[in-house]
RNA sequence: GGGUAGGUGGCCGAGGGGUUAAAGGCGACAGACUGUAAAUCUGUUCUCAUUCGAGUACGGAGGUUCAAAUCCUUCCCUACCCA
């Protein structure tokens, strides 16, 4: 059975960025609770770059919401679309996937995403099902549905355009490909990042072409990266990874701005607004220490992906190494192929933690470096590594080392 | 097809024959400080060499020159204007 119409929309509503039209939906939500049949609700995912983060995690979290408000949620694996690579933005010279290699990634994009999502009502698609036999012709069929001046309604494209930067022809085919996901599965919703909505829309118009119930718009907000600024991807590694281990989530979390700590809760902790809204007066009132607010947020987050054990562990370490400034829980051993007396940045070397012996030595004399707790600050020292030692380098990757035994 | 402006280090962006491993900014890293891997301040930021120094590098390939990111030839790439 499902909620009411306006159950269902303030659950819907929370934390969404913007819902074309909403009138619509609600109708679209009325109908399927009277008639009892479920909406189709979709994703589109894009494996060509398959590590999911937290800013993933803000729309799967949606998804997962229609999941358990009974409706039927179809991720779509772009393995087709991926091949060609999104050329937008930075990554312009990605090279192409072949479809082995974007099926592999969606295989792995899954598995990350049921980190979040349901197996209950959950169907996965791979578009290259459909897109991958159309012809020539089919393709020239469509893009005739759709005019340049319609394309260039996308921001992204018109500021290109304007700028004298590149656009490629394929660009133009990516928001019809996309479109013809939606027609094929005739969906009912279609979820996306903000950034998607022009490509959201396309779905739409592309879907009345074809005579269909056109879908309704649900775009979730970008979730800024760890340093407050860009929005969060891998390439510039400000990023808190799904499957990143416990400690990683909670210091990485503790990095951001303080001015990105309510948006932390809100989109990666998922909390609920009333409970963001009160510990922003708090803050805003000084009652609530900024570095408190953000631990809360830190083991909130890290309970969502590991648990509250796990939460607290990570809690506690961190207390420990940053605050107390002593050694974490579990440190790697790494065995090197060295002489029992070996040179620091050698070691270093070895171990893998300066890109070249330059690095090492710099770190070295910015006093980056310490062997069992002593700051060593000459590159040339040697040291006796036949036992083990505890190595550190920079702010935070401690290692114990030891010389292979001959 | 014709014309114009461009292609510089992770990114942006100066430099127009030697003093340029290439200003400045961003990013990144380290240190100090702290409230933390926030903020701020300081320093570092191609590779090898403990020092001297050497090797790579300014879209690609040739050339001129004692000497080229800078000049010439040619090729590739991008944008804009004209057809």
């Amino acid at each position: 059975m499902f909620l009411s119409v306006n159950e269902q929309m303030d659950i819907i509503r929370q934390n969404t960025a913007e819902i074309i039209p909403e009138d619509e939906l609600a109708q679209k939500i009325e109908k399927s609770a009277a008639t009892n049949n479920p909406l189709i609700v979709k994703f589109g995912c894009d494996p060509s770059r398959p590590d999911l983060h937290i800013g993933h995690a803000v729309v799967l979290r949606k998804m997962r919401q229609f999941q358990d408000l009974g409706h039927n949620v179809i991720l779509i694996i772009g393995d087709f679309t991926g091949m060609i690579g999104d050329p937008t933005g930075k990554s312009k010279t990605r090279p192409p996937l072949t479809l082995d290699q974007t099926r592999e990634n969606g295989q792995s994009y899954v598995e990350q995403a049921m980190q979040v999502l349901s197996k209950e009502r959950l169907r996965i698609v791979h578009n290259s099902d459909w897109l991958g036999t159309m012809t020539f012709q089919d393709v020239i069929g469509l893009s005739a549905k759709y005019t340049v001046a319609q394309m260039l309604e996308r921001d992204d494209f018109t500021k290109r355009y304007k700028a004298g930067e590149p656009i490629s022809l394929h660009e133009f085919l990516y928001p019809l490909a996309q479109a013809m996901d939606s027609v094929m599965i005739k969906s009912d919703i279609e979820l996306g990042g903000s950034d998607q909505k022009f490509n959201l829309l396309v779905g739409r118009e592309l879907q009345r072409v074809y005579g269909q119930n056109p879908q309704c718009i649900l775009t979730m907000p970008i979730l800024e990266g760890t340093d407050g600024v860009e929005k969060m991807s891998k390439s510039l590694d400000n990023y808190i990874g799904l499957t990143d281990s416990p400690r990683e989530i909670f210091g990485r979390v503790m990095s951001i701005p303080d001015t990105m700590i309510t948006r932390y809760m809100k989109y990666g902790a998922w909390l609920h607004d009333t409970m963001v809204k009160e510990q922003e007066q708090q803050l805003s009132a000084g009652t609530l220490h900024p570095r408190n607010a953000k631990v809360f947020t830190a083991m909130k987050i890290v309970e969502l992906y590991h648990g509250s054990e796990a939460a607290q562990a990570a809690f506690e370490e961190f207390e420990r190494i940053f605050v107390k400034k002593d050694i974490p829980d579990e440190i790697e051993e790494i065995t090197v192929t060295l002489p029992a007396v070996a040179n620091i940045v050698d070691i270093i070397i070895a171990v893998n933690l300066a890109a070249s012996k330059g690095e090492a030595r710099r770190l070295i004399q910015q006093g980056g470096v310490s062997i069992d707790g002593v700051r060593i600050t000459d590159p040339a020292l040697m040291t006796d590594i036949s036992s083990r030692r505890l190595l550190k380098v920079g702010k935070r990757t401690f290692v114990y080392i030891t010389a292979e035994s001959a």
